[in-house]
DNA sequence: AGCGTGATCTTT
DNA sequence: AAGATCACGCTG
């Protein structure tokens, strides 16, 4: 496994979130516990331009995150109960980062299935606030980043082949129309959508 | 299809 | 100070 480095990271939201897909994401817990779990679906949050983004209307204590260096961790809490785990892209002091919808359990699947208090492994991190759960993930994490100790992507070798598939964003009231959604098609651990 | 849950942001 | 919203998940 190779281990991507700061640079990585250093690109345009909408192309991240079509090069994070496939790659491995390793989060090491205390008691040098790993997991490890592929990224299946992301979309894209493009900053003050973007009214569905959290930093559209500019810099805020929840956000300030987005507006750090490429690879910064952005963790936020929503609905009372959930935690949703995004990367941030684009040079420093300019908002942006991508959500990570979904993944594919590959390493740790027990810890897993104990932190989300479910042996389904199907449906273990098929939605942002399942993933989160299950890579005990919260606002401890946010403002981290991906090139240290504590959690880093690694590319997954052999290569996988896989075709990437656009749709809209899901869930959101604004802007609803864009396609920044980016998902690696007939994986089955890519979440439902929800429709309204 | 409905609703819990609480932080954050907007409006008064 | 009050009200609205929310990048969701679970039951039914």
């Amino acid at each position: 496994m190779k281990r991507l480095e700061k640079q990585f990271y250093e690109l345009p939201t909408l192309e991240l979130a079509e090069k994070l897909l496939g790659k491995i994401f390793v989060r090491m817990l205390p008691g040098n516990i790993r997991l490890k779990a592929r990224i299946v679906e992301t979309e894209a949050y493009m900053g003050e331009h973007d009214e569905a983004c959290h930093a559209y209307r500019g810099r805020t204590a929840r956000n300030s995150s987005m507006f750090r260096a490429p690879g910064t961790i952005y963790v936020y809490f929503t609905y009372g109960c959930h935690y949703m785990l995004n990367i941030v892209s684009e040079p420093e002091n300019i908002a942006g980062a991508v959500l990570i919808r979904s993944m594919e359990p590959v390493d740790g699947i027990r810890v897993m299935q104990e932190l989300r208090g479910t042996a389904v492994v199907k449906s273990l991190m098929s939605g942002p606030g399942k993933l989160a759960r299950a890579l005990s993930i919260d606002s401890r994490c946010n403002g981290k980043d991906l090139y240290g100790e504590e959690f880093f992507l690694e590319n997954a070798l052999p290569l996988p082949e896989f075709m990437i598939g656009t749709s809209t964003r899901v869930g959101i009231s604004k802007s609803r129309e864009l396609p920044w959604r980016k998902y690696i098609i007939n994986n089955p651990h890519v979440s439902k959508v929800r429709h309204s």
